[in-house]
RNA sequence: GCGCCCGUAGCUCAGCUGGAUAGAGCACCCGCCUUCUAAGCGGGUGGUCGCAGGUUCGAAUCCUGCCGGGCGCGCCA
C-alpha cells in the first residue's frame, strides 16, 4: 500500500528536477499526520494545533517496538484531554496499518510500533534504489543559505587555527546543500584593513631583497614569512627597480594588490589541498569602494539605529591612553549587546565592524538565511553583528554564528611542533601532508565545533578501533572486497531473497533507516559532527556482523554453497557500504575500496 | 570587572533542540582466538550528568545563582 520507491518532488522550482526519496521515517510522520486529520474529522481533536513538537522516531529501547512518537503527550494540553486517552485514540488509528503490527501506549503516553519485516526489507531496498540520494532531503525547501567560513586574513598562508573552521564550514555547507537548502559557499577578503599594508610593506622589502639588496632581520612589525620571497620576486620582475628608492605612497596600493592577489592563491591553493572551493570571494576593499558601508550607515541612521556619541571608558583595565572621542555608534544595546559599537574610527575611515555590517547587509540581499563560521577568539564580537543582521535586515533572517573551538596540536600525547616553511607555525599544509586530506578532515568532525579538541598526529593515523577514521574506511574497505572475493571464489550471481534477512540482520537495516534522520538532524542543529558519530556506529555494526563469521562460517556473508544466502548478505553489505560513502560524501572524504 | 563556550564513567567524548532504565571507545577485570573474515573477538565492573534552587506530566538538556576550566574584551582585525 505504500511503495517503497515512490518519489516526491521538492517544491522548490529551481531544483525541482531532484527527487527525494520517501524513507521510512518521513513516511510515519505522513501516517502519524494522517492519523491526527482523522480524529480531527470526527472532532475528537481540535484542529488546527501546532505539530512542530511531534517527534518520531526509535524507541531507546528496542524492546518498546521500532517506532515511537511522543504525538499524544505533545497535543494533550493544547486538546485539552490527557495524553493516555489521546494516545489510545491514535493507537487505534495507526495500529490499522498495514505495516504495523503492533501498537500500543506506553509511560506517560508514548505510542510504540511495531513494524512488518517486510517493512525493512523494502527499506533496504530503497537504500539501493536512491543510492547517492538515500538521505537527501527536502527540509530546507530550497532556502537559500550563505555560510562563510575560512575568510583567514590575506596575509600568509593558512595555519591550524583555520584548518578546522575550513573543514566544519565545507562540510555544513554540503551538509546543508543535501538537507535540500541552496547553498552559496563565501569567503570574505579583507584586502581593506592595515594589516594588508602591512603586507605590502613587507612586500616591498622583498622586492628590494629580490633585486640584490641584503635586508637582513626582518624588522619587528613586518611579516617575516619565506612565503612573501616569490612575491617579491614577481615585483621585481614586473617594476624593475622603479620603486626601490620610491615613497611608499607611490608602490604601497599596487604591491598590496599584487600581494594580497599572491596570497589569496595560496590560500586557495591550501584549501585545495583539503578539498574546498568557495563559489564567491567577497573583497572588503570592492565593497567599500563601491559605499556599501556609507549606505548602510545612511539606512541605520534614517531608523535612528546610528548615532554620534561617545564610548564610555572600558571596565576592569584602566586603560593609560583613554580619550573620549565623538563616533558613529550602532546600537547594537538595543539588540542585546553590552555597548553601543563604533562604525567608524576617528579619522572616518571605516572600523572592521563598520564595513563588517555592510558586508552582512549585502549577504542579506542574496540568501535566506546566513551562516558564519568564526573561530572562538572572535567571541566577543558575535553580539554586535548579530545585532547589526537584526537590526538590518528587520528580525527576519535567520542568522548563526558558529564558533570553532581551538585545536591542540599533539603527537603520541605531546605537544607538537612543526615549522617548515612559514615561520613558527604549524601551516595547514603541514598538517595535510603528514596525515593526507581524509584524515584532516574526518577528525576535524569528530567533535562538536564549539568544543575543545585534540589532534594527535599519531593517533589520527593509527589503524585501530579507536581511531574512527581508520574504522569506518575499514568497514567500507571491507565490505568492497566482499565483491572481490566473491568473484575469486567463483561463485554464481544470484538474486537475493531478503526475506532470508534474519533478525539480527533486520536489525542492521533499521540502524541504516536512521541516516535521512541523522541528517536532517544535524542540518537543523548546524551540527555537521553528528555525521561522524553516526558512521561510527554503523562501523561499528558492521564489523561486529562481520566478526560473527570468525566463529559461524555460516554466518559468513560469502557462504559456499548458498549463492542465494551470499547474494542477500551481499546486498545488505553493499547497503551498508551506501549509507557509509552518503555519509563520508557529506564530511567530504573519500571512501576506500580497500585498506593500504 | 564583563561577555561567550565548556563541565557527563578513571581518561577522551556522544547524548537525536524536554522523553522511557544516561551511551561509546580507551583503561581495568573475566573468557576466547594464534587467524588473511588481517590491522583481534565476546562479556563485565564503573555515573549524585560540577553544586544549589526553579519551570512541568517529565530536565544531562530550558531559567537563575554560585564553583571550576578555556577564550575573548576598548577607534585592533
Amino acid at each position: 500500500m505504500f511503495p517503497a520507491r515512490c518519489l516526491k518532488a521538492r517544491p522548490d522550482p529551481l531544483i525541482q528536477d531532484r527527487t527525494d526519496p520517501v524513507t521510512l521515517f518521513s513516511r510515519f510522520s505522513d501516517h502519524i499526520d494522517a492519523a491526527l486529520d482523522a480524529l480531527v474529522a470526527r472532532g475528537a481533536l481540535p484542529a488546527g494545533l501546532d505539530r512542530g513538537a511531534i517527534s518520531v522516531e526509535p524507541p531507546r529501547d528496542p524492546a518498546h517496538g521500532d517506532i515511537a512518537t511522543n504525538a499524544a503527550m505533545v497535543l494533550a494540553k493544547p486538546a485539552g484531554t490527557n495524553p493516555r486517552a489521546l494516545a489510545e485514540l491514535l493507537v487505534a488509528e495507526l495500529g490499522a496499518l498495514a505495516e504495523v503490527t503492533e501498537a500500543s501506549v506506553a509511560g506517560p503516553g508514548f505510542i510504540n510500533m511495531r513494524l512488518a519485516d517486510q517493512s525493512w526489507r523494502d527499506e533496504l531496498g530503497l537504500i539501493h534504489a536512491a543510492g547517492s540520494d538515500y538521505g537527501r532531503s527536502t527540509m530546507g525547501q530550497g532556502r537559500r543559505v550563505n555560510v562563510e567560513y575560512v575568510s583567514a586574513n590575506p596575509t600568509g598562508p593558512m595555519h591550524v587555527g583555520h584548518c578546522r573552521g575550513a573543514v566544519v564550514g565545507d562540510a555544513l555547507a554540503a551538509l546543508l546543500e543535501y538537507a535540500g537548502h541552496r547553498v552559496t559557499r563565501e569567503y570574505y577578503v579583507n584586502d581593506a584593513g592595515a594589516q594588508v599594508d602591512v603586507l605590502a610593506r613587507s612586500a616591498h622589502l622583498r622586492y628590494r631583497e629580490a633585486l640584490g639588496e641584503t635586508i637582513g632581520a626582518i624588522p619587528e612589525g613586518l611579516y617575516p614569512g619565506d612565503y612573501l620571497k616569490p612575491v617579491g620576486e614577481a615585483l621585481a620582475a614586473e617594476y624593475g627597480d622603479k620603486y626601490v628608492g620610491a615613497p611608499e605612497s607611490e608602490w604601497l596600493v599596487p604591491f598590496r594588490t599584487v600581494a594580497v592577489a599572491a596570497m589569496m592563491d595560496m590560500i586557495r591553493a591550501d584549501l585545495g589541498k583539503l578539498g574546498i572551493q568557495h563559489a564567491v570571494f567577497a573583497s572588503e576593499a570592492e565593497l567599500q569602494a563601491e559605499g556599501k558601508p556609507e549606505a548602510a550607515e545612511k539606512w541605520l541612521r534614517a531608523h535612528d539605529l546610528v548615532y554620534d556619541g561617545m564610548l564610555e571608558a572600558p571596565k576592569g583595565e584602566t586603560p593609560e591612553d583613554w580619550e573620549p572621542v565623538e563616533l558613529p555608534l550602532f546600537r547594537s544595546t538595543q539588540f542585546g549587546d553590552d555597548q553601543d559599537r563604533p562604525i567608524r574610527k576617528s579619522d572616518g575611515s571605516w572600523t572592521y565592524f563598520g564595513a563588517d555590517l555592510a558586508y552582512h547587509f549585502q549577504k542579506s540581499q542574496d540568501a535566506d538565511e546566513l551562516i558564519d563560521i568564526w573561530g572562538a577568539d572572535h567571541a566577543g564580537t558575535v553580539k554586535r553583528i548579530k545585532a547589526a543582521v537584526a537590526a538590518l535586515t528587520g528580525g527576519k533572517t535567520r542568522f548563526d554564528v558558529k564558533l570553532v573551538q581551538m585545536v591542540r596540536l599533539l603527537k603520541n600525547g605531546e605537544p607538537f611542533k612543526m615549522s617548515k616553511r612559514a615561520g613558527n607555525f604549524v601551516t595547514l599544509a603541514d598538517i595535510v601532508d603528514e596525515v593526507g586530506k581524509d584524515a584532516v578532515r574526518f577528525t576535524m568532525l569528530t567533535r562538536k565545533a564549539d568544543a575543545q579538541m585534540d589532534f594527535d598526529f599519531a593517533k589520527v593515523v593509527e589503524a585501530s578501533r579507536d581511531n574512527p577514521v581508520f574504522y569506518v574506511q575499514y568497514a567500507h574497505a571491507r565490505i568492497a572486497s566482499l565483491k572481490r572475493k566473491l568473484a575469486e571464489a567463483g561463485m554464481s550471481e544470484a538474486t537475493p531473497a531478503l526475506a532470508r534477512l534474519d533478525a539480527y540482520e533486520l536489525g542492521l537495516v533499521k540502524l541504516l533507516a536512521q541516516f535521512p534522520r541523522v541528517v536532517e538532524a544535524a542540518a537543523s542543529a548546524r551540527e555537521p559532527h553528528r555525521i561522524a558519530f553516526y558512521l561510527g556506529e554503523v562501523a561499528a555494526a558492521f564489523h561486529a556482523w562481520w566478526n560473527l563469521g570468525n566463529d559461524r562460517p555460516e554466518a559468513r556473508v560469502i557462504v559456499a554453497n548458498d549463492a542465494e544466502l551470499t547474494a542477500t548478505r551481499l546486498y545488505l553489505a553493499d547497503g551498508i557500504g551506501q549509507i557509509i560513502r552518503n555519509g563520508l560524501h557529506l564530511m567530504g572524504v573519500e571512501a576506500l575500496e580497500e585498506m593500504l
